[in-house]
DNA sequence: TATTGTTATACTCTATAACTATA
DNA sequence: TATAGTTATAGAGTATAACAATA
């Protein structure tokens, strides 16, 4: 696979392990690094991460269960719906989320920073034509 | 993130996505999808899967018995080492690999199908350089 | 002593199915 | 009945540490 396909998943495989990497720095799973960037655009419900994350129910219960253990977010009931609840970062999850965001972006910043501006603007457009024409699922 | 970076984490969340789709469209895992395009390649050792995949000698073990019960491949003694094994693919899990290799292929074909000839071009250049500066870790 | 691979143990992430409580 | 979330159970993938056999 030496055309675009390999190149594809030899990309994907620098970024994944990078984010692996630094959030290994931060001493989170990269699972619970993605769970705090989510959160720091705001509180989501339980339902509303399981479908972001395209995962089931259950599987967020013990994701939940791991990062409010550890401090770093809290589910708070929804006034008005006694089923319901909301999901916050903590102080320091919110301190931790920040933190690896800056990281992460620093290390992915750098990781383009071999290309010509001119490369870097075709490259820029290029991926956001792909992420566009498949949206979620594609 | 709406600039390389939150580029680079969508393009390969997609990339990711797909790849676990189409292991799962072939009742494969996605490591265990990965482990069957390796052994396409040629047999390998044990510990070099292990290097090959950043992972533990102990976490090899593992994926194998697992592959080896599927069916997929087989541990074979080394002549003149007593203590290695070679990883070969069977026949099942040679046609599965190739199966699965076409079928990757073609969806990783499609996902920048919409790109122009020149767009792709450039595409394909920069991913080049970026696969080719960071190598292995970066 | 160093290397190859395994075993034992524990944790994270995930799915499925059955369940509770509320809407 | 439908929705929000949990519990129970099982399996994949991984790490660490201790181990056996061979080099």
């Amino acid at each position: 696979m030496n055309d675009v396909a390999g190149g594809l998943v030899r990309l994907s495989g620098l970024v994944q392990g990078l984010y692996t990497r630094v959030s290994q720095r931060h001493d989170l799973t990269p699972v619970q690094a993605k769970l705090l960037c989510v959160l720091l655009e705001g509180p989501r419900g339980m339902a509303e991460l399981a479908g972001y994350f395209s995962v089931e129910k259950a599987a967020l219960t013990g994701l939940m269960d791991r990062a409010e253990k550890r401090g770093l977010a809290r589910r708070t009931p929804v006034p008005g719906d006694r089923r319901a609840l909301t999901v916050t970062l903590t102080e320091e999850g919110h301190r931790a989320a920040t933190a690896f965001y800056t990281d992460v972006h620093a290390e992915l910043e750098a990781l383009v920073g071999s290309l010509t501006p001119e490369g870097r603007k075709h490259f820029e457009q290029a991926m956001g034509e792909i992420i566009e024409r498949c949206g979620g699922g594609c």
